[in-house]
DNA sequence: CTGAAAGCGCTAACAT
DNA sequence: ATGTTAGCGCTTTCAG
């Protein structure tokens, strides 16, 4: 089924029929009814990949992040979505699963189709990764993320700024005994720096952590209440826990709740994100909006300006106090 | 930057170039070696658009869902990965937005791009959406759910009878003033079947809701507890609540252990598909395991074995009781 | 307003 | 083991 065939069936040109279908260029109504009328009775569907081909044009953006089990990634999805349902471009998924190598290849063969466009998350990238999005002729933007050397363009927060922002919120309100509840992965290379940022955060204050603890695999409530559970054990007197997701603190919080511990008062709870999910949990948790939906918009505007643009933009994370840290000293 | 360029550079024919870049048809490896190098030196991405049209081959697999945001639907695309990953094919993911028109759009995108098969979300769509899965000429399966008429394979659970499951077990343990909680949309067509099916499970055992409840907008903990305070403040001798998903069952849950009540005596839960996010809540949910992983893995075996069946899968969910029932009589 | 010709970058099929 | 030719299904460009 081609554009002959309905060519064929209206007894006009395949231009004639081409111009019809992509609304291009003067057309009667007559011509262009008979046209629409054939189309649809023989259920054509234009073939993309030699549009593309002839006219050098492929409205597609590729979207390269970790995962989508991690809600973050689904929620910048959304707001890039939400810009380009306006145009006529449109998001293509790849996922790294937090690996390098994969991710150079899955933005290879997004390369590979001629996008639009490119987002990335992220500014850790193989060199050869680097390399392609350097030459891709098209916009780039690292999303998520803007310490470090973006290639081109880049939006995001600077999560170091965001774990020492969280340092000095803590510290004000009195806490002193602090622990840190992280991943042990170096491929969250955000989570690392935050957790950077805060022991910074914490020195410039005077303090050092009282403990930390990491784990592997998922976030999620059964790995923050088991985290939660052996650190404290360990360390029996901090007054504060830090986590490197929302998920994770949720599982904290409701692990303290069931001690019976006194929060915000005897011990204080923070995590980073500021999840939707999670409003409904016996208490709000205090946490840093990331501004995933805003960073994913900003990315997408960029794609639609299509120019190949170096311009940093850096959100600032707003600090939601929510109800498990005191009220400031 | 095309096959001539790195043909030229390397000093052989376009024709050579293209076996070593496919790996296919014998080539010296002599020739090899240079072509690669070439290849590196120039850093040439193939254009699979070209690729496409001249092979008629596009090893991607159209994948339609709702959306990324209820986490039902990237558990299915993890099995869907999980599959494919050993293969050529390539998930290429489009969400409709609970949308039928917006459905129908992404569908016709899809099969632009001449993909090697569709997988979609649900059996109801357009009559238009219908047509195009039916002339596509690739293997097209619909997942998650069997209740219906699907174009052409299915692979999924009986909603209906999941629901009529839930009443039997609810009511195998003496629970007899039920409540449900829902979405009031009607764009969800598998929790309508799941609550059909379980009001006719009750009616078998004689009994009926004694409420009921729906909800608009995202499921979450703030939904459910919203819900479960508003449905027990108007029927307060409910002894259990049965909700469309484990989500909001956890913000029922949390709303009851706030007020003290005692699950499962004198109150019980339920939900339905088993979130291991939410493994480390304080009690574990009754579910039935909507079995999401294997759906996902199985359509895309269909993919792979590449024919046009219309084979139904029935998968069988399982019910897990966690705490939050009482034992059977 | 409509049509004819050329060609996008690659691969199938057929030489050699 | 390597090269040549034709053409995939469209759109661009130029004519009329």
């Amino acid at each position: 089924m081609t554009l002959r065939d309905v060519a064929d069936a209206a007894g006009v040109s395949e231009m004639t029929v081409s111009r019809v279908l992509r609304n291009r260029g003067d057309v009667s109504d007559r011509t262009r009814e008979r046209v629409f009328e054939a189309a649809r009775a023989l259920g054509y569907v234009p073939n993309k990949i030699a549009g593309a081909l002839a006219s050098n044009r492929v409205n597609l953006v590729g979207v390269v992040i970790p995962s989508l089990s991690n809600m973050v990634f689904p929620d910048v999805l959304h707001g890039i979505g939400a810009v380009l349902d306006d145009t006529p471009l449109q998001p293509v998924i790849g996922t790294s699963k937090y690996d390098r190598d994969r991710e150079e290849k899955v933005i290879y063969e997004m390369l590979s189709w001629r996008p639009s466009g490119l987002i990335v998350a992220g500014l850790e990238h193989s060199e050869a990764a680097r390399a392609m999005m350097r030459n891709a002729g098209v916009p780039v933007v690292e999303v998520m993320d803007v310490d470090g050397d973006p290639v081109a363009a880049a939006v995001g927060i600077s999560h170091q700024a965001a774990g020492r922002a969280m340092a000095s919120e803590i510290v004000a309100r009195g806490y002193s005994r602090i622990g840190y509840l992280g991943s042990s992965s170096i491929a969250d290379a955000r989570a690392q720096k935050r957790y950077r940022g805060f022991k910074a955060g914490l020195s410039e204050a005077g303090l050092e952590l009282a403990d930390e603890i990491f784990y592997d695999g998922a976030s999620g409530f059964g790995t923050g209440r088991g985290m939660t559970q052996a650190l404290m054990e360990r360390t029996s007197d901090l007054d504060f826990l830090y986590y490197n997701t929302d998920m994770n603190a949720a599982g904290g919080l409701l692990y303290c709740l069931e001690k019976g511990l006194d929060i915000p008062g005897e011990i204080g709870l923070a995590g980073f994100n500021s999840f939707e999910v999670l409003d409904g949990l016996p208490m709000r948790i205090a946490t840093m909006d990331s501004r995933r939906d805003q960073i994913g918009r900003k990315a997408a505007e960029l794609m639609v300006a299509n120019e190949l643009t170096t311009e940093v933009v850096r959100l600032e994370p707003e600090f939601l106090p929510g109800d498990t840290v005191r009220a400031k000293a």
